[in-house]
This record gives C-alpha cells, sequence and structure tokens, in this order.
RNA sequence: GUAGAUGUAGCUCAGCUGGUUAGAGCAUCGGUUUGUGGUACCGAGGGUCGUGGGUUCGAGCCCCAUCAUUUACCCCA
C-alpha cells in the first residue's frame, strides 16, 4: 500500500485545543449577546438542495457554490448532449442535486417558510455554523469558515436595524476591540442615484464601482464606471455623491438636495435617519455608526440598510456585515414577510484577535490535578482519590501507565495541569499524598480527606 | 478565472558566482537524576533537497515542464 500524503482541503484547518479554546470563547461571547437581546438558536443541515441555493447570490457566489456529486451511478442518467457538448452548467444540474450551505441566511429563509406553522412573528433566530465557498484562500479568506448570524423576519420596525448596531457593538467591545467602524448604508440610496442618472439597470455596476472607492480612489472608480457603461454626464451627477464628507447629518442634508427628486431615495433616507434616532435615544452611543454611501455589499438579496463592520487595528476585509431583505423567502412561496439580520465572521475575528494579542490568558481549560501513577499498587490506590476529586468537580486524571516519574512531569508540564499528586509506599502507608504546585514547585503533604479543600 | 512568490528534517528556515559527506534553531527520544516537570549540560534519531526531464566532468543552486502551497486581483466573512 502507498504511503499518502497527509493533507487537508486547502483552504480547511484542523482546530488543535488551544485554538478550540480561543475559538469557543469567541463562539460564546458573540452567543450571550444575541441571547441578551432575544435571540433563539437553531442549526441546519450542512446540506441543502442545489436549488435551494442557486440564484441567491449573484453569478459570482453561484459559482462559488460547492456542490455534491449524487450518490451512485450519476452518470446513468445524463443525457448524452450534454456530455458531449461538453456543457458543465447543464451536466451539473443532472449529476448534482445537493450543496454546501454557502451561507447562513438563505438557508434560513428556507427554513422559515417549512416551519411557518410553527413559528410566532417576529421570529428572533441566531445560528452558528460553518459555510463553505469555493474561493481561492487568501489572507482572512477561508474554503470553510464559521458565520454567526443573527435574524429577524417578521418586522419591518427599523428599531430592529438600530438593535444590531447595538449588538455589533456590545460584542466587539466584550472581545476586546476598541477601534472598528460600523457601517451602514441603504440599498434605496443606492437604487435612487441609478434613477437619477437614468440606468437603473446598471445598479449592480454602479454598486461594485463605487464600493472600491477606498481601494482604487476617485479616479479608478470614474474609470471602472466608464467601463461599466457610464458616461460623463454621469459621473459628473455621481461625483458629489461618492465624495460625500462630514458627519452623518451632514452627508444626509446633502444627500436630500442632490437625490430629492427620487422618491425611493428619499425613502432610503428616511430609513437612516429613523434608526439614526433610535441609537440617539439609546445614550452613550453618539457616532459609533457611520453612514457610508459607498458601501455596497455583493448579495443580492437586500433591498433596505446594509451593514458591514470593519476593524481599524487590523488590515482585514470585513469582519461583519448584514443588511435588511424584503423578499427573501418569497422564491420559496411565503411573499410580504420582510428580514433583516447581520453576521459575525468568527474566523476573522479569530484572526484580528490573534495579532493584537486579546485573547484572555487564563482561557487555557485544562486538567486542574493530575494523579501519578509509580506502580500498580499505587493506582488502585489511586482509584478513590480519583473519584473523591471528580466528585468534588475538579478535572482530575489518573497518568495511565507506571511511566517513569519524569515523564509523567514532562506530561502535566506540558499539559499545564497545575497540580501533581505523588503517591508512593510512605505515602500509602501513612494514608496521605504528596501535592505538588507545578507552578512554584512547592510540595506539602494532605491527609487523603482533606485533599478536595485543596482546590 | 488573471498575475506574482515559494517548495531543503516533524516545524521555522540557512545553504556563497554550480564544487567533497546538505546545516542551524525549535520539537522528539535518551542520559546527567532508578521518587520530580519547567532551567542547565551531554548525546541520538530524523532529509527520494516537491516531482519528472535537460545542461554540465559535477546540480539543493542553472533551464524546461508538472504538481503543491501562498499572496494579490475579481468577489467576499
Amino acid at each position: 500500500m502507498s504511503n499518502i500524503k497527509p493533507a487537508i482541503p486547502k483552504g480547511t484547518r484542523d482546530f488543535s485545543p488551544s485554538e478550540m479554546v480561543k475559538r469557543n470563547y469567541i463562539f460564546d461571547t458573540i452567543k450571550s449577546v444575541f441571547k441578551k437581546f432575544g435571540y433563539q438558536e437553531i442549526q441546519t443541515p450542512t446540506m441543502e438542495n442545489l436549488s435551494t441555493l442557486t440564484g441567491k447570490y449573484g453569478d459570482e457566489g453561484d459559482k462559488l457554490i460547492f456542490k455534491i456529486l449524487n450518490s451512485g451511478d450519476y452518470l446513468g442518467k445524463v443525457t448524452s448532449d450534454k456530455l458531449l457538448d461538453l456543457d458543465s452548467n447543464g451536466l451539473t444540474s443532472q449529476i448534482s442535486e445537493k450543496a454546501l450551505r454557502y451561507d447562513l441566511t438563505v438557508p434560513f429563509a428556507r427554513y422559515v417558510v417549512m416551519h411557518q406553522n410553527d413559528i410566532s412573528f417576529p421570529f428572533k433566530r441566531f445560528q452558528i455554523q460553518p459555510v463553505w465557498r469555493a474561493d481561492r484562500p487568501q489572507k482572512g479568506r477561508y474554503r470553510e469558515f464559521y458565520q454567526c448570524d443573527a435574524d429577524v423576519v417578521g418586522s419591518e420596525s427599523l428599531l430592529n436595524e438600530a438593535e444590531f448596531i447595538l449588538i455589533y457593538d456590545e460584542a466587539l467591545k466584550s472581545l476586546g476591540l476598541t477601534d472598528f467602524t460600523i457601517k451602514i448604508n441603504n440599498r434605496k440610496i443606492l437604487s435612487g442615484i441609478a434613477e437619477i442618472i437614468g440606468k437603473p439597470e446598471l445598479i449592480v455596476d454602479l454598486t461594485v464601482a463605487i464600493d472600491k472607492l477606498d481601494k482604487i480612489g476617485l479616479d479608478g472608480v470614474c474609470k471602472e464606471l466608464i467601463e461599466r457603461g457610464f458616461s460623463e454626464v454621469d459621473i459628473d451627477i455621481l461625483k458629489p455623491v461618492i465624495l460625500l464628507e462630514g458627519s452623518n447629518t451632514e452627508k444626509l442634508d446633502k444627500l436630500k438636495q442632490v437625490l430629492g427628486s427620487s422618491e425611493i431615495a428619499l425613502k432610503g433616507i428616511s430609513e437612516i435617519e429613523t434608526i439614526f434616532n433610535y441609537l440617539a435615544h439609546f445614550k452613550k452611543l453618539n457616532g459609533i455608526c457611520e453612514l457610508d454611501i459607498t458601501l455596497a455589499r455583493g448579495l443580492n438579496y437586500y433591498t433596505g440598510a446594509i451593514f458591514e463592520v470593519k476593524t481599524n487595528e487590523v488590515a482585514m476585509g470585513s469582519i461583519g456585515g448584514g443588511g435588511r431583505y424584503d423578499d427573501l423567502t418569497g422564491v420559496f412561496g411565503l411573499k410580504n414577510l420582510t428580514g433583516v439580520g447581520i453576521s459575525f465572521g468568527a474566523d476573522r475575528i479569530y484572526d484580528v484577535l490573534l495579532e493584537l494579542n486579546l485573547f484572555p490568558q487564563n482561557t487555557e481549560e485544562t486538567t486542574r490535578v493530575l494523579i501519578s501513577n509509580f506502580d500498580s499498587q499505587a493506582e488502585l490506590f489511586a482509584l478513590p482519590i480519583l473519584q473523591q476529586l471528580r466528585e468534588a468537580g475538579i478535572a482530575t486524571e489518573l497518568y495511565p501507565s507506571n511511566a517513569k516519574l519524569k515523564k509523567q512531569m514532562s506530561y502535566a508540564n506540558d499539559k499545564k495541569i497545575p497540580f501533581v499528586i505523588l503517591i508512593g509506599s510512605d505515602e500509602m502507608a501513612k494514608n496521605v499524598v504528596t501535592l505538588k504546585n507545578m507552578e512554584s514547585g512547592e510540595q506539602t503533604r494532605i491527609p487523603i480527606q482533606d485533599l478536595a479543600k485543596q482546590f
């Protein structure tokens, strides 16, 4: 048998014990904030029907869905023209009917429609599960990563939007981040801009181009706009909007002037104002949220507010995003149900916290006490002690063989176990144990009945 | 999909304009210490130099191909 090289697919990772401690710290922190705001947890399957996912994420997104090959003789039913024509797209639908989930929002929409009779609206759910994207991996980008989503469906109140900003703020601050920006925009404003130019059909091109402002600058954006079908005249109208500056209120006032003739834009502006007004009433939260008209976000289904969170302390893509989608459940047959939600990118947050050294030091969860195993007699003598400590709620283990003491001590040291109990013939005769503090090196003899009190 | 970078020990890497037997640190194991880790000292094991071809008296180093990893673009968390 040939040796196969141990490897994992690119863009995936193993998580070792010390990493899991840190990851769980992030999940637990976010989860507790979600719960505090009244969200309940659900989970959905790793696989969805391919038809559930396709068409929801745009053309680019569809390409990045991991498809699962049908079981059995998957070529048996393929019509030969698809094979002979080398028609990959046509072939895919015939040999794959399942796919790995691409995000948590679309499966959630599917969930809501399937369980609509059991749900009382507004329904606030959170979900922390991995998602998969067939992207080229790079810094901060993985093919398997966790999202932490909170969504509410069945409520059009903009209070939800305001609360999501509070959730972002509280969760990220709890994780120790201090300098981050929560950006907000509204898809309706973007639609209004496209409308005023008279090219509503180019809204996607418009948003994709102006989204790159901070990356390629104004000249780059103008160049891209022209490539995407806009004229010099259009750009003259766009410029003041793209280069909007000042406080949120100043920006809003300016937008009202420029976009005043567009009903939809005014609606979007008014929504933002309402959200800011809610935020103002949550005191202490002045200016945590910044209106950014260049914020576009790729996903097709957003219709109202759009959020994005970036840290300013580390070069990293966005660590969270979200928005309102008015009709996500419509394609599954449930009309007129609006939703809004946000997502935390746990893996990117992990990378950020690691780089900033923000993980708490004492998150090492390990054994408290190791009982050494000197010989078979001591091993049996140790068993009731082992049980006694565990019953007292102390994480305790007995070294499973009578290896050299040096080896056993190294084991305790490597595993950062703070206490070691030594039991030899002398201790057994006197019904005591020797307790060693691994940090100070100090050793004391303790009567067995007093042992549990020591920890 | 487009472009660049890098593949040498379990890990991180060094290896000169091509020249004897390819090195270091860390990790592992053993010893100094048969009842003591973390520190110190001594020692050991571990390498088809990614793979295949070519140039050369001679290739880890040069050339070509191929695979893998990685960074950036597109797009995204």
